[in-house]
DNA sequence: GATGAATGAGGGTTCATTCAT
DNA sequence: CATGAATGAACCCTCATTCAT
């Protein structure tokens, strides 16, 4: 009894077990041969499945991609959200280095797949900014910045652009890392250090 | 006889036209469709030529394709190397300055192209270094950078990661640019603002 | 005891009732989606059960497709068979009409099928005689021709084309009252009418 | 330059040549193997072309069978309706019997196809009137029909069903010929017979 | 050199069939 | 026996590339 109770329950446990090895291997091959040459058969035989099975799972092609990117996406959100929750009383510089940490452990976890994330900007410009990595991922920074703003560590000028200044710095110093296989933790102090402080010598 | 020797420099030229005019017809092509989607015959159409034309300009799609990131990227140095060459005496604010007017002006004329340009870090990473667009203009700004800290201006810690986050930030701006719709060069004097200074409290 | 013996039959009336269902099931969505595009599944969900489940009754599509429309000529053949034995000793007009009245009240239950039984003829002449719906339709056609010569109401040239000629007839009534919609048996009348005296002006 | 102008016509009449040559290649594939069956490297090789070939001509394999079987019921038209232009002022016997003589020829023509045109009158159920083969043929006999009537040759009872009728007496007589290798022409006096008089004895 | 129809390898997708539960 | 997810052969269609005109 409690064996055919429970079995549906297992069967959506392997079902999302499934869908997760899939997009474990989508982003292995996606990451290898590209985004464009990519093939649902290879797909397929980096999951272990045949092709058939991956429609079982996703639509079409498209749907798999975007799911892929969708779910890495927030998987990066939700590590951004779980280290600002846990640093909700502290002051700006630690909440934003708890920010970059989260976001460099990601990158770090994904370093295969965040080479095509770069994409994705792109597509927040020609999709719109539905699935935009990008789009979300300013709105916690804008909530940091307001946050250093109202503390009084940062300026209020040019409040606007900061975001997306942050975000990019961000970006820049992480294609630095991974195309000199440098560890992305360490680059946190020297972010923030030029956020606050500029490059200029005192 | 002269119009016998100049006849070849006019097929020159006439040739460098019409491959001119190609990658024009690809860079919109390409912007609109996408590099996945985009194809040969809709390139050729865009150009007002036949297909198989392409193919005695090209060797193929990846070379054509190849091509016109190379001239973009290439259009995009000259104009940093004129700027920064007409600036050669000038301070490391203005030499910055000219260089960051110079990328903006140059991102503003193929805006559409631009967003694809962000897929090369990745290629960057993919293809090896050849092709980058990031790895020359990172030489620039190490140049500037150098400048800067031998003049005084800017300190001398982190500073092989200057170009790096000079890069991103560059980036980060020009992606919130075109994505909002603001013009450009307004946006010179608060990058360096924050470079020079951060955005902290005074 | 007589309850072991009576299990078998038991399970072998549930066995006989699955199969119809899944013949019924499978004539609706033959109907409604084609020969060519009805899937298994849709049949399996139409009938309420599992896809594995239709071959444990049908060793493969084809099968199954063919027991359907078998079965319904079978029907068909029986409903004649039965109305021929009840009118044994009429005359020919009233074994005709039987004829008739019995083949239409069949088409009339399944008119969605019977359209796509038009497609059998076509059958009969590439997978052979075998499968013939119209086959046998016209040796209870050529008996009743062969009395209705024998007791002289019909003359006897071009007896061996009568029945082909009256299944067309047959058949193009029921495509018309088919697509028009109109009431079947009222149909008999002329079609003996025609049979016996033809269209011209008497 | 004669030949400059012209070159567009050549073109166009190539054009024209491959594509009816597509149809007729597709037309004993069809035949052969089945419209359901039938594939579209069958139909490329049969014509001697390419498989990418068919598409330059015909969108889609639906297109490309519509195309045919809208093809050949405009030969048939045709065909028939030079017939009954050719007879315009003769007696309803000998239109009657130009009517058929020329649908058996298209179909004697066709016979390998005409086992499929079967499956018409079932698409003209399904996707309306208007690829209809039945629908414009019985058109041309409601026409006769009236002549018929007007002349005093035909009876005006049930004249509202006689094209039907026709129509299937056609279809059965077509399909007796078919299925024994008979010669169509030989049964068009029967037909007549049976339509005028009756099968009655006199 | 320009043209654009022909080519055909290759990829996405479907669906009849199987088999472990 | 029922189930329905997994399988993979097979098919439609695309599009980079070629080549006769």
């Amino acid at each position: 009894m409690t064996v055919h109770k429970s079995e549906p329950r297992l069967r959506q446990r392997l079902r999302e077990t499934t869908r997760a090895d899939i997009l474990e291997a989508a982003e292995g091959v996606l990451a290898r041969e590209g985004t464009r040459a990519a093939r649902m058969e290879d797909i397929a035989s980096a999951a272990g499945i045949a092709v058939g099975t991956l429609y079982n799972y996703f639509a079409d092609r498209d749907t798999l991609v975007a799911a892929l990117f969708d779910s890495r996406r927030d998987e990066l959100l939700d590590a951004i959200d779980a280290a600002l929750a846990a640093s909700e009383t502290s002051s700006f510089d630690a909440r934003l280095e708890a920010f970059l940490l989260a976001s460099f452990g990601h990158f770090e976890a994904h370093r295969s797949l965040f080479t095509l994330a770069l994409e994705d900007d792109l597509n927040s410009v020609r999709c719109g900014p539905k699935r935009s990595w990008a789009q979300k991922f300013k709105q916690r920074l804008e909530a940091i910045v307001n946050q250093g703003i109202a503390e009084g560590t940062l300026g209020s000028e040019n409040a606007e652009l900061l975001p997306a200044m942050i975000l990019g710095l961000t970006r820049g110093i992480v294609m630095h890392a991974i195309s000199r296989g440098d560890a992305l933790p360490d680059l946190v102090k020297p972010v923030i250090q030029l956020l606050l402080h500029g490059a200029g010598r005192k």
